[in-house]
DNA sequence: GAAATGTGTAACGTATCAGAGTACAGTTTT
DNA sequence: AAAACTGTACTCTGATACGTTACACATTTC
């Protein structure tokens, strides 16, 4: 199951391997994707989330053909915000069968 | 593939299909969720996105064997988003291959 | 018909986040 | 040494989730 490892953010896997195959320095993939240095910067540490947009940049700049599919990679964030979130959020929901059990009990 | 049809928002899902289920009116649904009544009703139409955390308040609420699993709401979510971002951001990007080709050129 | 309940939504405040721009310190390359 | 690259902090803008409050409208119940 997909919850049994800590999911890397997607940023990480930017860095470590799409811009080495490419033979590309952070500048110059900021330059290519049309953001800002810094902005790419926090994406590639981890900082910073792929956002919708930034997923249809990679798209379009790896190509759909090349693993750069937009889902792809908002399918990692997804799963790491949601590992993040299991670690920082607990809600305390009763059940709806158990509370539609007890419907008219407190 | 999953990029020919305009998918619903996740809310659509809840207030049509599980509140009738199980019976439960907007209001009730706030309360066993933990949350204010406005914000449910906005996911349910549409007008916010189903967050990590509302994604684990569901998960808990209808249990991971019936559906909940927070993962699924928040793919939903992520498919929902992407397509609207389609719609309003047209990246115009050069492919990093064909960038990689003329990195002398301009 | 009046009261109660449910609903959508607007308005406002708070917190958070992506992204641009700028700046700076530290490192690597030339 | 000089140039280039990098991470990061800071500020600003715009957007978003959520809570609270309030309102108008509908439906139900008495």
């Amino acid at each position: 199951m997909s919850r049994m490892f800590n999911p890397p953010h997607p940023g990480e896997t930017l860095r470590e391997d799409i811009l080495p195959a490419l033979g590309l320095t952070v500048t110059e993939a900021a330059e290519q994707l049309g953001v800002a240095r810094p902005s790419l910067s926090r994406v590639l540490n981890g900082r910073a989330a792929i956002s919708p947009e930034m997923a249809l940049r990679l798209e379009q700049w790896l190509g759909v053909e090349n693993g750069g599919r937009a889902d792809l990679w908002l399918a990692e964030q997804a799963s790491y915000d949601l590992w993040q979130a299991r670690r920082s959020f607990k809600p305390k929901i009763k059940p709806a069968i158990a509370a539609a059990k007890n419907t008219t009990a407190a």
